[in-house]
DNA sequence: CAGTGAGCGAGCTTCCGCTTGACTT
C-alpha cells in the first residue's frame, strides 16, 4: 500500500511522474475538470448571490469514485494540477468532490516535468488558493450567463440551435468584418519599374536589378518616364553597406505551432493538435497546450550540448524567452522534444514532420543570430530626379538559419548578391521594364491566422483554439473554402535597345486556399449581436473582464460582486431585446419578377438562405428557391436570383414517366418514377442537364444497386444481404449487421442470417446496459 | 437521406476550458 496519492490532470503526465517518484507514490490523473455547472436553470442560483450548482460530469463519475476510494487509503493526497486559474479550480473541485481532509491534502505545482522540479514542489507544498479558484468561478459563471442568455435570443429572433458566446461570437465578428473589407476593397493599379543594369569590373560584365523608388499611377506617366530614359545616362551615386542580423524565434507555443504547421505543411489547426497529442502521449514532446515560451534548465543545457557538438561553439547562444502575451498563464514549458538529441522519431509521416519541425524550432531558439551585410545602392538618372535603388544582401554567418528556414512573407524586393559597385561608376542599362501591378485587399483569415489574431486579443486558451474553429463551422457561421482565381489582364511596357514595346499579359488572381468565409447566417447573427450587445461582442471585452479576474485572484475584488455588476445591465438588455426586437432574417428586396410582377426578396429561411417570389399572404403561394453555396444575401443580384427559379424543370420522358430536375436538401437531383437520383458533383449542372444524360444517371444508379445487393429472400423481404463500404453485411429492419469473415455471403440462408443477427446484436446489448446513456439522434 | 418555407405546440438547442477515449453500420 502506497503512502501517497498524487493527482495530476493528464494521464501521460502521470505515467512520467510515477517514474520519478518511486514506489511509495501512486500517481493518478483527473482527466481535466471533473465537474461543471449543471445545465438546469443555468447551474447558477442568480437570486442567491450567483451560487453555482456543480455536477460531476457523466464521463467523470467513475474517475471520481476511483480517486475517492484511493484517497481514503493513503496518508497524504498531493494535488498537482496545473498552476493556473483552471488548474487551481480543478484542485478545489477535487478537494470538495473527493471529500478530502485539510490536514492530509497538499497542493503542489511544477512548471516542468523534471525530477528536480517535482521533488522541489513536494518540499514546497501549500494550500489551495481560494482567490484564484474564485477567479475561475467568476470566469465560468460569466461565460455561462453570456452563452445561455444570448443563444436563446438567437433561437427566437433568427433560427433555432444557434449559439453565441464571449469567444465564438468575437471570432465570427472578426471574419465578418474582414469579409466586408475585402468586398468593399477597390483595387488600384500602378506601374512598378525595374531596370536591369550592366557593370564591368575585373574584366567581367555583371548584370543586376534595381527598382525605381517611384511608382507611377498611370500609363501616361510611365510612358513619359520611359521615353525620357532613352536619352538618359546612369551613375552610381552612393553605396552604403551596413551589417544586419536576424534573431531566431522563441520555441513553439500552441498557437505558433498551429501557424507554422499550417504555413509549412498545410495542416489544419485540429490536425496539428491531433498529431501533437500522439507525440505527447508517446513521450516524444512536452505538453502541447501551452502559452509559455519558457524552457527548463535541463532543456537549455541539452540544447547547448547538441548545438555545440553538431555545429560548433559559435552557433550556441543560450537564452530563455519571456512570454509577451498578457493572457499567458505559464503553467507549462514551451512545446519541445523531450530528448533534444533526437532529431527525428519513428511514427506516421505527419508525426515525423511535426516532430522535426518542433526539434528545429527548439534548437534554433538556442542558436546565435544570423548575420548579413546589407548593401543599398542609389543610382542617379541624368535627366530625372527619380532614383533607382538596388538592394543586396550577403549572408556572413548563418547562425540559427542552419536549422530553421524562415519563410519570407513578402518576397517583393529582390535581395540578392550585388556585383562590386563603386561610387561614380557609370552603368549601362540593359532593359527597363514597367509592370502594371494591383493593390490587394486585406488577406482573408485562415484557421491559423484567426487563432493568431484571437491570441493577440487575449481571447480563448491553448486548449480551446481548435474547438473554437470547429464550433463556428459546425454552427454554420463560417465555411472553410477554396476559391478559384480569375483571369486578369495586365500591362507590361519595356524599354529595350531604345525601343519601347507595349504588351498585355494575363495572370490568375484572387485564388484562395483553405480560407474562412462567413456565411449569411454568420453575418445576420453577427449584425444582430453587434446591434444589441456591442459591449459583449467588443474585441476588448475579454481583456476587460480578465482584469477583473486578476483582481479577484489577488483578493482585491469579490467575485459575485463583479458578476452582479456585469449581469444586471446585461440581463436588462436581454429582456428589452427579447421584447422589442423583431425577427432578423437579413431580408433584402432585389426587385420585381418580370413574369409575375411580384417582388423578389432574399432572406434566411428555416433551411438557410433563400430567394422568394411573392408574399405568403398573396392569393397564389409564393415560390421559393435555395441560394447556392457561392451566393450571398448581401451580394446576389436580381438576375441571379431569377435564374434559380428555372427549377424544377421537366426535361423529358423515360419509360413513359416524366423526368424532372431540381435541387433538394442534398443537392441537385433527377426525379423519375418517384425515385431520386443525385447529379454528379462538379460534372452535371441541373440548369442545363439534358435527357440522355439524366437517363445515364438513372441507369448508373440501377446498376450500382444491382451490385450492392448480394442476395434477397422471398420468405422475408425485410432481410437483405448487401455489399457495403466495409464489406458484405446483412440489413434487417433498417439495422445493419456485419457478416463474420469465415462465412460466404452468397450462400447464406434466411435462417443463417437470423443466426448472425442474434449473435452480433447480443454483445451490443450488454454494452448498452453498461452504458445506459446513449446519444440521442434526431 | 430527398424537395420543405402555413401554423400549432412540445421538447430541444446554447457557453468556455480542462482532459482523453470511443469504435467503426
Amino acid at each position: 500500500m502506497e503512502d501517497n496519492l498524487v493527482i495530476v490532470e493528464s494521464p501521460a503526465k502521470a505515467k512520467t511522474i510515477e517514474k520519478f517518484l518511486g514506489k511509495e507514490y501512486l500517481v493518478k490523473s483527473s482527466f481535466g475538470h471533473i465537474r461543471d455547472l449543471s445545465k438546469k436553470n443555468f447551474g447558477i442560483d442568480i437570486e442567491n448571490d450567483y451560487k453555482p450548482n456543480y455536477e460531476v460530469s457523466p464521463d467523470k463519475k467513475k474517475i471520481v469514485s476511483d480517486l475517492r476510494k484511493l484517497s481514503k487509503n493513503v496518508k497524504t493526497v498531493w494535488i498537482a494540477s496545473d498552476e493556473d486559474r483552471e488548474g487551481e479550480a480543478i484542485a478545489w473541485h477535487l478537494f470538495e468532490e473527493l471529500k478530502l481532509k485539510k490536514d492530509n491534502t497538499k497542493r503542489i505545482v511544477f512548471h516542468e516535468i523534471t525530477k528536480n522540479a517535482i521533488l522541489n514542489s513536494i518540499k514546497n507544498s501549500r494550500d489551495i488558493d481560494i482567490n484564484l479558484v474564485n477567479a475561475q468561478q467568476a470566469r465560468r459563471i460569466l461565460d455561462r450567463l453570456v452563452g445561455f442568455e444570448l443563444s436563446p435570443i438567437l433561437w427566437k429572433k433568427i433560427k433555432p440551435s444557434l449559439s453565441a458566446g464571449r469567444v465564438q461570437s468575437v471570432a465570427v465578428r472578426l471574419l465578418v468584418e474582414r469579409e466586408r473589407e475585402v468586398v468593399a476593397f477597390k483595387s488600384e493599379s500602378f506601374y512598378k519599374i525595374t531596370a536591369i543594369f550592366n557593370v564591368s569590373a575585373n574584366d567581367k560584365i555583371y548584370e543586376f536589378k534595381a527598382d525605381l523608388q517611384k511608382r507611377f499611377d498611370n500609363k501616361e506617366e510611365t510612358l513619359k518616364f520611359l521615353e525620357s530614359c532613352k536619352s538618359a545616362t546612369y551613375r552610381v551615386d552612393s553605396v552604403i553597406k551596413k551589417p544586419t542580423k536576424k534573431s531566431p524565434s522563441p520555441p513553439f507555443t500552441t498557437s505558433t505551432l498551429q501557424q507554422e504547421a499550417s504555413r509549412k505543411f498545410g495542416f489544419s489547426v485540429s490536425q496539428t493538435m491531433m498529431v501533437a497529442q500522439k507525440l505527447y502521449e508517446s513521450g516524444k514532446i512536452s505538453y502541447m497546450r501551452t502559452d509559455s515560451v519558457h524552457l527548463s534548465n535541463f532543456a537549455l543545457a541539452t540544447a547547448k550540448d547538441v548545438i555545440i557538438s553538431n555545429f560548433g561553439d559559435e552557433y550556441s547562444k543560450t537564452k530563455n524567452f519571456k512570454t509577451k502575451s498578457k493572457s499567458a498563464q505559464e503553467a507549462h514549458e514551451a512545446i519541445r522534444p523531450t530528448s533534444l538529441n533526437k532529431m527525428i522519431v519513428m511514427g506516421s509521416d505527419a508525426e515525423k514532420k511535426l516532430y522535426h519541425l518542433i526539434w528545429k524550432r527548439t534548437i534554433a531558439s538556442q542558436m546565435s543570430e544570423a548575420k548579413f551585410e546589407k548593401t543599398n545602392v542609389n543610382i542617379d538618372i541624368s535627366n530625372s530626379n527619380h532614383k533607382f535603388i538596388a538592394v543586396g544582401e550577403v549572408l556572413k554567418f548563418d547562425g540559427f538559419l542552419k536549422v530553421y528556414e524562415v519563410t519570407n512573407e513578402n518576397n517583393d524586393t529582390t535581395k540578392t548578391l550585388l556585383p562590386p559597385l563603386n561610387e561614380n561608376d557609370n552603368l549601362d542599362v540593359n532593359a527597363i521594364n514597367a509592370v502594371q501591378r494591383f493593390t490587394y485587399h486585406p488577406a482573408r483569415y485562415t484557421e491559423a491566422t484567426l487563432v493568431k489574431k484571437l491570441e493577440e486579443l487575449g481571447i480563448g486558451r491553448p486548449s480551446t483554439y481548435a474547438p473554437i474553429i470547429s464550433t463556428i463551422q459546425k454552427r454554420g457561421y463560417v465555411l472553410k473554402e477554396n476559391r478559384e482565381g480569375e483571369r486578369r489582364e495586365f500591362n507590361v511596357i519595356s524599354l529595350i535597345n531604345n525601343n519601347i514595346t507595349d504588351e498585355i499579359k494575363t495572370e490568375i488572381t484572387g485564388a484562395e486556399k483553405s480560407k474562412l468565409f462567413p456565411t449569411d447566417i454568420g453575418i445576420v447573427v453577427n449584425d444582430f449581436l453587434v446591434e444589441h450587445f456591442k459591449n459583449v461582442i467588443d474585441f476588448n471585452f475579454t481583456a476587460t473582464v480578465e482584469k477583473d479576474f486578476d483582481e479577484i485572484a489577488r483578493g482585491k475584488l469579490v467575485w459575485n460582486k463583479m458578476i452582479d455588476k456585469f449581469y444586471r445591465p446585461f440581463h436588462k438588455k436581454v429582456e428589452t431585446t427579447l421584447e422589442n426586437s423583431g425577427r432578423k432574417s437579413g431580408e433584402r428586396k432585389l426587385g420585381v419578377d418580370p413574369a409575375s410582377g411580384k417582388d423578389v426578396v432574399v432572406r434566411i429561411g428555416r433551411y438557410g438562405p433563400m430567394a422568394q417570389i411573392g408574399k405568403s399572404d398573396d392569393e397564389e403561394k409564393p415560390r421559393f428557391a435555395k441560394l447556392t453555396k457561392e451566393q450571398h444575401l448581401e451580394t446576389i443580384t436580381l438576375k441571379e436570383a431569377l435564374y434559380l427559379f428555372r427549377l424544377p424543370r421537366t426535361i423529358g420522358e423515360y419509360e413513359s414517366k416524366e423526368i424532372t430536375v431540381a435541387i433538394g436538401r442534398f443537392g441537385p437531383y433527377v426525379k423519375h418514377d418517384n425515385k431520386f437520383f443525385s447529379l454528379k458533383k462538379g460534372i452535371d449542372d441541373p440548369y442545363t442537364v439534358k435527357l440522355d444524360r439524366a437517363v445515364e444517371i438513372i441507369e448508373d444508379k440501377r446498376e450500382y444497386d444491382r451490385n450492392k445487393t448480394i442476395k434477397v429472400f422471398d420468405k422475408d423481404a425485410e432481410i437483405k444481404v448487401l455489399n457495403g463500404r466495409w464489406g458484405p453485411y446483412i440489413s434487417y429492419n433498417k439495422k445493419n449487421y456485419k457478416i463474420p469473415k469465415d462465412l460466404e455471403p452468397e450462400k447464406l440462408s434466411v435462417d443463417e442470417c437470423f443466426e448472425i443477427i442474434k449473435k452480433v446484436s447480443k454483445p451490443k446489448k450488454v454494452k448498452a446496459k453498461a452504458k445506459p446513456k446513449t446519444k440521442k439522434k434526431k
